[in-house]
DNA sequence: AAAAGTAATGCAAAATAGTTGCTATTGCTT
DNA sequence: AAGCAATAGCAACTATTTTGCATTACTTTT
């Protein structure tokens, strides 16, 4: 019930978020924004691909992926190996300047990486030499799941 | 002048990095190392294919890279678009566990990865969910060449 | 409710990055 | 000088991501 009810608000909010961007509300689109919602951490396109039923064209997932990235629906990573993640973006982004300065970690076992909204990163004070626009922070070890 | 005993320096420099981590001092790998020297910033296997005169086998690049890595002489941090770029170590770095936690800026202009040696990686609390093994820290922006 | 416009999908193909297996070299040790 | 093992070179392969083009299907307009 509760669960029917959760997957219902995130249906109705994965359709406002394609709108409120000018976006189309196609089923593929909605399912992985769903999918996203139900994620405590960043997916990869291979996740996405094992996980969303209706279609299996990596093609779409990644222009997707691109098109919500640029609308700051989605903020990428890339992993230790240098594979992209997506995660969801807090408000107010946009897909040139996200807003969303919180610190990933990565877990050395699993691969997988989890957005930490609560620790935000630290500023670090720049030799004037270079001009600052966005920081990442990212921190590796072992994630509860695999102590 | 100045700049031959530098070369010669470097040379040299390369040569014990090799021998004290117990690798063979090959052509391409000491050219390879002296390239890290003179620059300041971080390089990818594909602007190492460009400034390496002796060979154009990407393979060997690869190898020697990953074998650098693994001793410590290198790391490595993917770019913003996940391909990944190598700088030096700073001393006492093991390939299992890097010392230099320094952080780096990407200039979003050109595309270049900074190590900035100078630059600690603050700390962070962390969950205790979290068992963090190392950290990395990279800003965004425009670098001094690019303004 | 149909038409039109355009965003999004699907397919094929290609570009790019990185890996692996195997053989030939070559640096280093004895 | 000989022999071992690390490294280089070549070929082929895997994986990731991008691009072009024709088709489909949202959305808006009429």
């Amino acid at each position: 019930m509760k669960k029917a009810t959760k997957v219902m608000n995130n249906h109705k909010l994965a359709e406002d978020l394609l709108t409120s961007h000018g976006l189309r509300r196609t089923q593929i689109r909605l399912e992985i924004l769903q999918l996203f919602m139900q994620q405590d951490h960043a997916l990869s396109v291979n996740d996405l691909e094992k996980m969303v039923k209706s279609s299996h064209d990596r093609v779409t997932l990644y222009r997707a992926l691109n098109s919500f990235e640029e609308n700051g629906i989605l903020h990428q990573t890339p992993d230790k190996s240098g594979n992209m993640r997506y995660a969801l973006c807090a408000e107010g982004c946009s897909g040139h300047h996200h807003k969303d300065e919180h610190a990933h970690f990565i877990c050395d076992e699993c691969n997988q990486t989890y957005c930490l909204q609560e620790v935000k990163i630290p500023d670090v004070k720049l030799s004037d030499d270079y001009q600052l626009n966005s920081v990442s922070y990212t921190m590796n070890g072992i994630c509860k799941d695999c102590q």
